[in-house]
DNA sequence: CTATATAGTTAACCGCACTTAACTAACTAG
DNA sequence: CTAGTTAGTTAAGTGCGGTTAACTATATAG
């Protein structure tokens, strides 16, 4: 019935407005934490991720140790993340995510998802469910491309 | 059969992994383009407002006009927006996209959704089907949040 | 016509995320 | 044990987006 084409036009308008949405939700709140853009891309890093070292960081934010360091060190001092050596490699840091450094993450994906719950009152009980087995299939769908296999 | 909790589990589940990978493939391309964040967020607030003057430029990025009077002037400089006088009040300014700053607005939306084509590929026909009536219903709920009404 | 408010620009300055370069300390190979 | 590499820190300096303050020019109210 709906060509690969059809699928296309309709994730990406979705997309928009779903991107559009969540952004704004998301600058908001970035601002009012009063934390920077690179500040919360470690927090998230930290998040996925779990324990990780400096120059992990370094790398997914495209900069150099340096500038890691410094911005994990300040961090560290707004109690934010906690920094420990690492056992075994004692050259190397474990950076952590503190209680209040999760507790932060945790409220902004909170705020950025919001309205989510406003759009579930706009549908039907029916329509939610066709909604949630449509979205299943797409995580799935969205797993499968992490695990490329053959 | 399901709860509104449901629905909410299942869409935040989604929107954590639909935001990962779009704005990863986002950042790369802002980094890539040369400009930042606050440039793009001017040339996305322009692409989807239209022509619009400073002020409303400064107050979307909830900074002063000072701020956005500079950026905009650079960008201008870059040959990426337009500057013109409003024909119906002298004082104010006309602030459009160029041709050269669509373009590479477009490409950038290109970039963040190229993920979503190969998602396709691992749907089948009937399946994309379903996506896509329920993802209709999504944004019809969603345009109905913007307009309130009673 | 005069007052005042509004739209935008300009200049001086500040903070913060970056960089490079020099350094410390720990692991590793010969 | 020595030489070299690796993880991270520190210091000095840069660029850029942000601010406030002073200014120009147009619009509006009495």
């Amino acid at each position: 019935m709906s060509s690969p084409k059809q699928f296309n036009i309709t994730m990406r308008e979705w997309a928009e407005s779903f991107m559009h949405r969540s952004m704004r939700e998301w600058s908001r709140y970035v601002k009012s934490s009063g934390l920077s853009m690179p500040q919360f891309s470690i927090l998230m890093k930290i998040y996925h991720r779990g324990g990780c070292g400096i120059s992990d960081i370094s790398q997914h934010l495209d900069v150099t140790n340096a500038a890691a360091s410094q911005l994990v060190d300040k961090m560290v001092g707004m109690g934010l993340l906690d920094r420990a050596e690492d056992p075994n490699d004692r050259r190397a840091k474990q950076v952590t995510l503190s209680n209040k450094g999760r507790a932060l993450l945790e409220k902004g994906a909170e705020a950025r998802n919001r309205w989510v719950e406003d759009l579930a009152t706009h549908l039907t009980a029916q329509q939610r469910d066709e909604v949630i087995s449509a979205l299943k299939l797409l995580l799935e769908a969205s797993h499968a491309l992490d695990a490329p296999k053959s």
